[in-house]
DNA sequence: ATGAAAGCGCTAACAT
DNA sequence: ATGTTAGCGCTTTCAT
């Protein structure tokens, strides 16, 4: 069994009091009986048990996230991002994978609050109306990152994804597309489906070309969805001349299935994706990208959830909107000028 | 503040212990008592702490792992099959992303040991000299999974992968190769650095083909250094007919490489990758690789250490060797047969 | 079948 | 400057 404060203080002589103020580097302890404690400490190979610091401090240090997919490249970075800046303010990370599965991630929010996590970060928006209701009454602070859902009481540190999305769609036309495609997301989310699509509808139309419904397709932002719902676009003749997913993942699965059509990028077809994730610098031709500044944004998600969780009260809860940025890369091409 | 069992007990009338007992799902509580306390658990929206659990039950079913890089697609695709098991038999992850700093590394093996885990995942295996007096005294179960660090006392989850890195060289020369370039990893691991690079010389020797020094690099299995290393590679003529590489991120940097100076995978140019990561379907031409049963991997791992924890006492201890398995895919000719 | 009380390992008043 | 003691929220003997 494992040595405690009260073997370590009869080691030394002193009283667990003692032990506890020089575990927890408190003043008012003389230097000797700080090195007998220290030695008894080393001696005996103790480490203070979490636990019960926790049960008696009301504080776990631990912030628990939810994550869609981990092993999606845009995920993973900012995961990394979370994991790297909680642990530099001395929190740790209890993670949760869900990938579509309402049932794991209400029974983790629920392991979550039994763990009396300090605060909660999720990386998605569906949710349904008992993980609403659960999370609506839960007195932990949470916080949303990349997303926004629709339920307004929660903050979410995002990017202007309507902007971001007009952006994209303004950068092909501006190179001389005028048949667009596009690759969306679940028209569920806010966020990254409707808020999106609005803002390559509302780019076309303010440049006056009409919506090419043909060639739009809605997929799940992996890349196999990207493969596939470029392929439908294929299908239909004349196919665009230039297409924007919402997602790297399912640009690069629209620029495999281009590929495998014997057409190529950025000749025949040019794309762009969405995120900036490290993808876009793995594939060939490198694909430009409508980023989101991932690992800012997942820095500031923690700093934001810190300053929740040690405000106690909500304070101001304003969402913090971070700033999109367009990276050209090898994946579009010039109509007008033939780059 | 969040309800407490013992708010339970009065609500309802009863005592904490009847209270205790209904959560737990003993027997021995009448039927009408147990109505009372789940109405009043709902009514007052209580969660039982699992910290108090923990600290009674001296069990925290929390797991600690280290990861090496979760950004990397085959440690992402590892943690969330590990994340998956574990899950599914009622334990939470706590979760490390070490990125070579070994400071951390140490600082979250403390933690892990305060925050008493009931085990621990190691995947990376460049344990200093600290970390091995840390965890060779720790008495939390440890299993270490994808690597087989030089200390013997810890049980592993791996493949061979000196047979593997044999079987993928032997591949390459059975399809006719006889000048193939070597991408190792750190030649400090054992697992995936020593060990794979003997397979590499062995499969050559049996084959009456020379070590070609001037093709041989090492890099730190990421996409980046694939490439540099490549690139070195290619500035050796004549150049090889075909590379291996020990990971598919430094397969791909390689193909990379290849293709930004001109030359074509597979016709220039083979390429070999190795792990088996989703990286191998998402780029073009789709990469061979030697792959190793990732998710397989993921579950026995944590089964694995499930039954060191469970059964307390170690065991027999033997490592779990998985089996390799070479996937053939686009980015290798046969030179013979000019496939 | 139910309850009282001790204790899990620690911190934090409150003495002294 | 150091020690005593009362909890933190729960489980678990041990009575009844």
């Amino acid at each position: 069994m494992a040595p405690k404060i009260k073997d370590v203080a009869k080691q030394a002589g002193v009283s667990v009091t003692t032990v506890s103020r020089v575990l927890n580097g408190e003043k008012y302890v003389k230097d000797d009986l700080k090195i007998r404690v220290q030695r008894a400490i080393d001696e005996l190979g103790y480490t203070p048990s979490h636990i019960a610091r926790s049960l008696v401090r009301k504080k776990t240090n631990l912030i628990g996230v939810i994550v869609p997919d981990v092993t999606s490249s845009f995920y993973s970075t900012i995961l990394s991002t979370i994991e790297k800046t909680a642990s530099l303010n001395g929190y740790n990370l209890l993670v949760c994978n869900i990938i579509e599965d309402t049932d794991k991630e209400l029974k983790y929010l629920q392991v979550f609050q039994q763990m009396r996590v300090d605060g909660i970060i999720i990386m998605h928006e569906k949710l349904n109306d008992e993980i609403r209701d659960l999370i609506n009454k839960m007195s932990i602070p949470i916080i949303f990152s990349s997303v926004k859902p629709a339920d307004q009481k929660f903050i979410s540190v995002i990017i202007d994804d309507y902007a971001a999305a007009y952006d994209a769609t303004k950068h092909l036309i501006e190179l001389g597309h005028e048949r667009i495609g596009y690759i969306g997301g679940d028209m569920r989310d806010i966020t990254s489906g409707q808020n999106r699509y609005a803002g390559y509808i509302r780019a076309l139309a303010d440049h006056g070309i009409a919506l090419p419904e043909a060639h739009i397709r809605f997929g799940d932002y992996k890349t196999q969805s990207g493969y596939e719902m470029m392929k439908e676009i294929l299908a239909q003749k004349p196919h665009p001349t230039a297409v924007f997913a919402v997602s790297d993942d399912m640009a690069v699965g629209a620029m495999n299935c281009i590929h495998d059509h014997g057409l190529k990028v950025p000749e025949h077809l040019s794309v762009i994706g969405f995120d900036g994730s490290q993808l876009t610098e793995q594939v060939r031709p490198r694909l430009t990208s409508m980023e989101q500044p991932i690992l800012e944004m997942g820095k500031v998600t923690v700093d934001k959830l810190l300053e929740l969780i040690e405000e106690k009260e909500g304070g101001p809860a304003e969402d913090v909107i971070l700033q999109h940025m367009l990276v050209s890369r090898d994946s579009c091409m010039d109509v007008k000028r033939g780059e």
